[in-house]
RNA sequence: GCGGAUAUGGCGGAAUUGGCAGACGCGCUAGACUUAGGAUCUAGUGGGAGACCGUGGGGGUUCAAGUCCCUUUAUCCGCACCA
């Protein structure tokens, strides 16, 4: 087959019976299947997004023989990192170098042939898409969901820019190999911790991966306890949050973060030095390495002492690196006898390592004791377990006004002002008299300036771009200035969904009356790299918009799906630098679209991924080359009188069933290689039945012309091509998906295995009908059986219906 | 470090969820057909002469474990400014 005008072929009649636009007018159909968009990072497709989007597709065309209106619409993530570096690498501006790679990939995501809904296309740096963005911004704003606070960033202080993680290369710069610092500067963020309690406990009615669920679980971190107040001598009180508040009476020092706020003001003259020392070395170090619990504890006493509020006790306040400012309150209190990294900490510093909590049952209660126990040495507690002692302690501390009921949560507020050109301004302008002022709904979109200068050089194109920065405020009329700032491309993508089913809405980022009826997204496919940000941002953005009036649903995804990751042919994660990247087009180019995109669903487990081989395409063209010719031959086979239904045509009508069976079962859990596997057996089963001289023709057309069905999905072009071919009138995908006869699956005879004290010994064919009685009876008679039964005593049979029988003797 | 996952023949991967391990395919072996074969068709293919042994290693529960429990090793993914 030449499959390179035969794939024109059919896509060009795709696109021209509109197969993959959706009709509003079956909405009460609808399928709403949504594949995570791509950035636009180059020109040409990779095997990832080959992966994501060709099986996807083919699921998409299954639920449409199905008998659903699909929507399956398709576009760009636009905004971003390497556009703007790009920019200062090689002079040509982002949104030149992102248009070019739009259209590039828009043409390769057309020969895939997916059936993409084109007509709903979203691109996010376009202006009527980021207006909306910036609408998002400014309602949130509104519902007081979005503030001002300071936050560190990295920053080189060579070049004078702000640095992404990824451009922090072992605390160094990527680009001037100088030592990257942290710096404070007052950024947007928007309160999705105030979101964290239902974000947690809605994931129970999501039809998600387990592991996704867990690991958002695990993001969120709820802990619960409770927050003490320590006074400082100076007078100063500082909190600290606790989950072991039973330990309270064993503190022996507390550790504030070294950016809390106290710190300077409570160093002593003596330890200034020291302290400061600390501080600087602090702002070096990354979070990860912050936290790890095998790094040696380091810390400085600040000379001050505090006061514990159970006791009355006086402790040495210390800072140290593995207490993050930006979790809880910034501040602990130590107690080394009971948790790992204080004891740590304690014996660096020879600082009182007091038991209060012991062991029961004899267990082990060797310090330091991180369990659960028994209160002792807390005078008035002791006896209680932890579990009774962390409320009597914290009601204790409640009635002083010393401490309160508390649950924590991991979850940050999710910072979003980036200092770069390339994104989403922020719709806000500062006036010195008025202070922040939100831009006005009627003068959005706040556009992004075509002519900036892309330097290396520290300040941000916007905030050097003048015409763009001077504005007057909108409230005064004096002069004020735009923020300089432009949004996380996460925001971008935290709410796309929502506008696919109504893009080209002017009035609106969408219509409610719509997209209430559209959503939520009934399967999301994309990588599971995305469980924790982008997953929980779009919940969040969701549960917002819903209680601001604008949705009636809760959750965005209702169902959600990870593809694997291709790893390069040696095991490898695909890299440049690694010289093993496999791209797509070669094959596309050599075997064609659905060759590729069936190697894709058959090499595979759809959800691990793996290493790409070679060998395995070939098996994927000597299928559909077998497939072709007995397509070729059937055309001319005329129809016999015989139309015998016996053994052999039983047999046949047996695999054909099973196969529609296993085959709809498969697709629908995206058990993609095993689809493939069941559509062979049936190839194999139609070969086999063509062996045979006497032939019912019209019983083996049909048959052939249901695998023709179930395969279509999985290799389109092809399919349909085959379809024709046999008479079929086009479009397949607008018949209707082969039912499976139950009927022709039900067999007289079963075999069974038998063992013998769990021994595999035989199998037998019996009738599928026996009792368990009649069963032993056969089993008893059973001559291979005999010799092994001889001369014991059968103590027990298990019978496991259909499958296996178990003798105890 | 923390969080999440994975490990099955020479290879990619199956296994109705505790019930015949290795579906389907690649590769390999033999045969058929052919002027020819890196095409096609047919048959075989976990290891071992064997009793038996086999799902990363060790232990356990059970009539029965790839599947459940404990423990251990290796590899991969995410960690809040890559998207």
């Amino acid at each position: 087959m030449d499959f390179k005008s035969v794939e024109q072929k059919w896509r060009t009649y795709w696109s021209k019976e509109k197969l993959g636009v959706f009709n509003p007018k079956n909405t009460d159909k609808k399928y709403y299947c949504l594949e995570m968009f791509s950035y636009p990072s180059s020109s040409k497709l990779h095997l990832g997004h080959w992966y994501n989007y060709g099986p996807t597709d083919s699921f998409v065309r299954y639920k449409k023989m199905k008998g659903y209106e699909v929507f399956q619409p398709m576009g760009f993530d636009a905004f971003g990192l390497p556009a703007e570096n790009y920019a200062i690498k090689t002079g040509i501006h982002p949104d030149d170098s992102t248009k070019q790679n739009i259209a590039n990939m828009e043409q390769t995501l057309s020969e895939m042939g997916a059936m993409f809904d084109w007509t709903a296309e979203i691109k996010t740096c376009e202006e009527d898409y980021y207006k909306w963005t910036q609408w998002l911004f400014l309602k949130l704003y509104e519902n007081g969901l979005a503030y001002r606070k300071n936050a560190p960033v990295n920053w080189c202080p060579n070049c004078k820019t702000v640095l992404a993680n990824e451009q922090v290369v072992n605390g160094a710069c990527e680009r001037c190999n100088s030592t990257v610092i942290k710096k404070d500067l007052t950024q947007w963020f928007f309160k999705i911790t105030e979101y964290a309690e239902e974000l947690l406990t809605s994931l129970n009615g999501l039809d998600w991966p387990e592991k996704t669920k867990l690991m958002q679980k695990n993001w969120i971190g709820k802990s619960t306890g409770g927050e003490i107040e320590f006074t400082a001598e100076s007078g100063d009180k500082f909190k600290v949050f606790t989950t072991r508040a039973d330990t309270l009476f064993g503190v022996s020092y507390v550790v504030l973060a070294p950016e809390h706020p106290l710190v300077n003001k409570l160093t002593s003259k003596a330890q200034k030095k020291a302290v400061q020392a600390y501080i600087d070395e602090t702002l070096k170090a990354n979070e990860i390495d912050r936290l790890s619990t095998t790094r040696e504890k380091t810390g400085v006493y600040i000379g001050h002492n505090a006061i514990n509020p159970v006791n009355g006790k006086s402790v040495p306040i210390y800072i140290s690196d593995y207490v993050l400012a930006s979790y809880g309150t910034g501040a602990v209190m130590g107690v080394p006898a009971h948790d790992e990294r204080d004891f740590d900490f304690a014996t660096k510093y020879g600082l009182p390592i007091n038991r209060v909590v012991k062991g029961v049952n004899n267990v082990n209660d060797d310090l330091p004791f991180c369990e659960d126990g028994i209160i002792v040495n807390s005078p008035e507690f002791d006896g209680l377990t932890s579990e009774e002692g962390r409320k009597a302690i914290i009601n204790k501390l409640v009635q002083s006004g010393a401490g309160a009921y508390k649950t924590n949560y991991r979850l940050r507020d999710w910072l979003v002002s980036r200092q770069r050109y390339w994104g989403a301004p922020i719709p806000v302008i500062h006036c010195d008299k008025c202070g922040i002022v939100p831009v006005p709904y009627n003068d959005l979109p706040v556009k992004l300036p075509y002519d900036v200068e892309f330097t290396p050089d520290g300040e941000s194109p916007l905030a050097k771009h003048e015409g763009f920065m001077n504005v007057k405020c909108p409230v005064c009329g004096g002069p004020a200035h735009r923020d300089p700032d432009t949004l996380d491309t996460f925001v971008c993508s935290s709410w796309y969904f929502l506008r696919y089913p109504d893009a080209h809405n002017s009035k609106m980022p969408f219509n409610p009356k719509v997209i209430n009826k559209m959503l939520p997204v009934d399967k999301y496919v994309g990588g599971a790299e995305h469980a924790c940000m982008h997953l929980l941002y779009a919940r969040f953005i969701t549960k917002a918009l819903r209680d601001m009036g604008y949705l009636t649903f809760d959750e965005p995804f209702k169902s959600l799906v990870h593809q694997g990751i291709i790893l390069g042919p040696d095991g490898l994660r695909m890299s440049k630098s690694k010289g093993n990247v496999i791209a797509p087009d070669p094959y596309v180019d050599k075997y064609g679209s659905d060759v590729l995109r069936l190697y894709l669903m058959f090499g595979f487990s759809y959800t691990e991924g793996g290493p790409w081989n070679d060998d395995g395409i070939k098996a994927i063209i000597k299928f559909l080359d077998r497939i072709e010719r007995l397509a070729i031959k059937l055309k001319d086979m005329k129809a016999n009188k015989n139309v015998q239904v016996e053994k052999d045509e039983k047999d046949l009508l047996y695999a054909t069933n099973y196969a529609i069976k296993q085959v709809d079962k498969d697709m629908e859990v995206f058990s993609f290689n095993t689809t493939v596997a069941r559509l062979m057996e049936l190839l194999n089963a139609l070969y086999k039945y063509d062996l045979l001289d006497n032939k019912n023709v019209k019983l083996f057309k049909n048959c052939f012309k249901t695998f023709i069905q179930l395969l279509a999905p999985c290799a389109p072009h092809f399919a349909e091509e085959i379809w024709e071919m046999l008479g079929g009138k086009p479009s397949i995908f607008n018949t209707e998906y082969p039912v499976c006869d139950e009927s022709a699956l039900v067999r007289d005879e079963v075999e069974v295995a038998v063992q013998i004290n769990s021994k595999m010994k035989t199998r037998i064919t019996i009738s599928a009908t026996l009792t368990e009685d009649e069963i032993k009876e056969v089993i008893l008679a059973d001559e291979k059986l005999a010799p092994e039964l001889a001369g014991k005593s059968i103590k027990k049979m298990i019978i496991v219906p259909k499958r296996l029988i178990n003798i105890i003797v």
